[in-house]
RNA sequence: GCGAGCGUAGCCAAGUGGUUAAGGCAGCGGGUUGUGGUCCCGCCAUUCGUGGGUUCGAUUCCCAUCGUUCGCCCCA
């Protein structure tokens, strides 16, 4: 084309696309705002240690998908690629554990990783989600949990499942991770070449390979979950417990693990049946050990994150609906009928009606045509004979019916109107 | 990073090694209705992602490049 484009894995996101957009976040904000969880708002890039530190060198997010630069000061900078270490480092560096209790914190923004792009995944992506910090309770792991379907089920969205796990502390993941290699040495020669390299670098991920060799070797590796301690089984049975009382079905799955090396205990996913690969709308579990790592106080902590352009393909799969927000349309006809049009309009937008207003001065059809499109309820038109100044023909697209309106007599049919829109 | 597919107007899409690149939707202009959603007429790609090569001649073949899709990897 020879113009410039976007850059690759990045996106436009155009008027017709921003409804649903907000549409996501006025429900996140109204979920939240009711579970009484505030917002964050942490920088787009930070420190690159930060996130060598928190997520982990070994990760593959850290060792090959960082966008990381140096600035003119020569300080090593990157874009985040998720958001929970940025959270944990504000967190310390302002104190918040001094102000007492437990800090509910939301955020939302966009994050960035070096992966190649495909549907619902990109290199610049938005996340929406929620970090619990001070409390090692099981009940904070059961409320994240909760708010995240009441979020993701007000949406509207169906087929979802909960998954849940748990890794258990970093001392049962340690012992847990020498049995497995212990038991995997021997097959080492039949694994497949990714998961030869994991056996090293991270062999907990060696148990969901999609290989079929590999997955038959792994079949009778020493369980996870029969590896954790006494207390972290009774963890993982309570919060299970207080799942089931809130009326939430969820399926453990025992070769659940998640990516970033903070992960402790409490690990879960929402999935969809309608994403394909990318199945994965929220993610998230308990982090205990994060806080301290940075350099801050002992602070037990739980939180997930969810995808919102994977979120936007599931509104846009399922064909949820949103409202496009014209309730009127004005056309008009003549010199003087085009500058009271204008005047109606801001009359009735002063009014908190959401008021399309024809500029074109082309035809009066053309002018019909452009409100039908328009998806207003009903349209107002004025004449441009002496006789018809001061009022207007208010006329209701779906049944036609039409009726006289005096522009000075508009602020009195107010609620008439209202009801009228509520009913079309 | 690896493997495979795709790239024709705003959108969907047919097509061929050879003078003028179907069609549909949307858009624009006009006609019919004083005022629409129907119908009719007209206009909307010197150009087939970009660059190079082969050829008398390429949108069609080859190479590169960019973008995108699917799978692997990884992840939200």
């Amino acid at each position: 084309m020879g113009i410039v484009q976007a850059p690759r894995g990045t996106k436009d996101i155009l008027p017709e696309d921003v409804v649903y957009w907000q549409h996501i976040e006025s429900i996140a904000h109204s979920v939240f705002q009711n579970a009484v969880y505030r917002e964050i708002r942490t920088p787009i890039f930070e420190q690159t240690n930060l996130f060598e530190r928190g997520i982990g060198e070994a990760t593959d997010v850290v060792g090959k998908e960082m966008y990381t630069f140096v600035d003119r000061g020569d300080r090593s900078l990157t874009l985040r690629p998720e958001n929970t270490a940025g959270v944990a480092r504000a967190f310390i560096e302002h104190s918040l554990h001094a102000q007492g209790g437990v800090q509910r914190l939301w955020y939302k923004g966009p994050m960035f990783r070096y992966e190649r792009p495909k549907a619902g995944r990109q290199r610049q992506f938005h996340q929406i989600g929620v970090e619990v910090l001070g409390s090692p309770a099981p009940r904070a792991d059961a409320e994240a949990i909760a708010i995240a379907m009441t979020f993701l089920g007000e949406l509207g969205l169906k087929n979802l499942k909960l998954v849940f796990n748990s890794i258990g502390s970093f001392e049962d993941r340690k012992r847990y991770r020498e049995a497995l290699v212990d038991y995997l040495a021997p097959f080492k020669d039949d694994l497949d070449e990714d998961s030869k390299d994991r056996l090293t670098r991270n062999p907990l991920r060696i148990l969901d390979s999609k290989v079929e060799r590999t997955q038959e070797i792994v079949k009778d590796a020493p369980i996870l979950l029969e590896c954790l301690s006494p207390e972290s089984t009774l963890r993982f049975e309570q919060v299970q417990q207080l799942l089931t009382d809130l009326g939430l079905s969820y399926v453990i799955e025992p070769t659940l693990v998640r990516g970033l090396d903070y992960y402790t205990h409490s690990v879960f996913e929402i999935q969809s049946d309608d994403l394909g690969t990318e199945a994965t709308v929220c993610a998230g579990g308990r982090y205990d050990g994060l806080v301290k790592q940075l350099g801050g106080p002992d602070t037990p902590a739980v939180g997930w994150a969810s995808g919102l352009e994977r979120l936007l393909l599931l509104l846009k799969q399922q064909a949820v609906d949103l409202a496009n927000g014209v309730d009127f349309y004005v056309v008009s006809r003549g010199e003087l009928a085009e500058a009271n049009a204008l005047k109606l309009a801001q009359q009735l937008r002063s009014l908190n009606f959401a008021v399309d207003l024809d500029l074109s001065g082309s035809a009066f059809g053309k002018q019909f045509k452009r409100a039908d499109r328009s998806g207003a309820a009903a349209c107002f038109i004025l004449g441009d004979s002496e006789a018809e100044q001061g009022t207007a023909q208010l006329k209701w697209l779906a049944s036609g019916e039409q009726e006289e309106v005096r522009q000075a007599d508009i602020e009195t049919i107010v609620p008439a109107l209202r009801e009228k829109l509520q009913s079309s």
